[in-house]
DNA sequence: GGTGGTTTCGTGT
DNA sequence: ACACGAAACCACC
């Protein structure tokens, strides 16, 4: 069970984020948290500075401090087969990226969706290529399955953290399930 | 079946 | 006000 919450704005603007790298589906992690919840779960691609600039890009005005904690290692374990716990998220979004992260949401494992039906399901169905945008701002991996989303004409789409990682998390879910 | 130009709309600047 | 996408559509070859 995955539980969205939203930043408000004051909140995004003060914002105290606990970050730590794991390992998770072969490969290594940094996931990052507020006291609420998760707020940045992303592979690590290249160096860990790398990884780690890839959150502070996303969180401008977070106050990095590397340390672990329950939620964090809840996502870990979500990731890893236990869906079981409960796992809560707290991120910032406009209300569209809102909309489109929960739509994203809704998407079952194994299967997938393309951006056109992301467009309908949020009631904006000519938005397709702002729904990219937006799916492609998500700031939680694998928990809010961006990487279910392909293209209408059978092509993979892109991805954030490389094609490569996307390929596999679909053909492992295909699969699994 | 593949390519290229056009449409479309939320964001960041 | 303007340019840019993790897109889709249509025409044309």
């Amino acid at each position: 069970m995955i539980e969205l919450r939203r930043m408000t704005a004051q909140e995004l603007k003060d914002q105290e984020v606990r970050y730590n790298y794991a390992q998770a589906l072969g490969h290594r992690m940094l996931t990052a948290s507020t006291t609420q919840g998760v707020c940045y779960v992303g592979f690590v691609t290249g160096s860990e500075e790398e990884a780690l600039d890839d959150l502070h890009t996303r969180l401008p005005h977070a106050r990095l401090t590397p340390s672990a904690d329950e939620q964090q290692q809840r996502a870990v374990a979500w990731m890893e087969g236990e869906t079981g716990l409960a796992v809560r998220l707290h991120v910032s979004a406009t209300d569209f990226q809102w909309k489109v992260w929960q739509a994203l949401l809704q998407v079952a494992p194994g299967t997938t969706a393309t951006y056109a039906d992301i467009a309908r399901r949020i009631g904006h169905p000519k938005a397709c290529r702002a729904v990219g945008s937006a799916v492609g701002q998500n700031p939680v991996a694998v928990l809010i399955p961006c990487h279910r989303i392909v293209r209408t004409n059978g092509g993979w789409g892109g991805y954030h953290w490389g094609i490569d990682i996307k390929r596999c998390l679909l053909l492992r879910e295909r699969t699994n399930h």
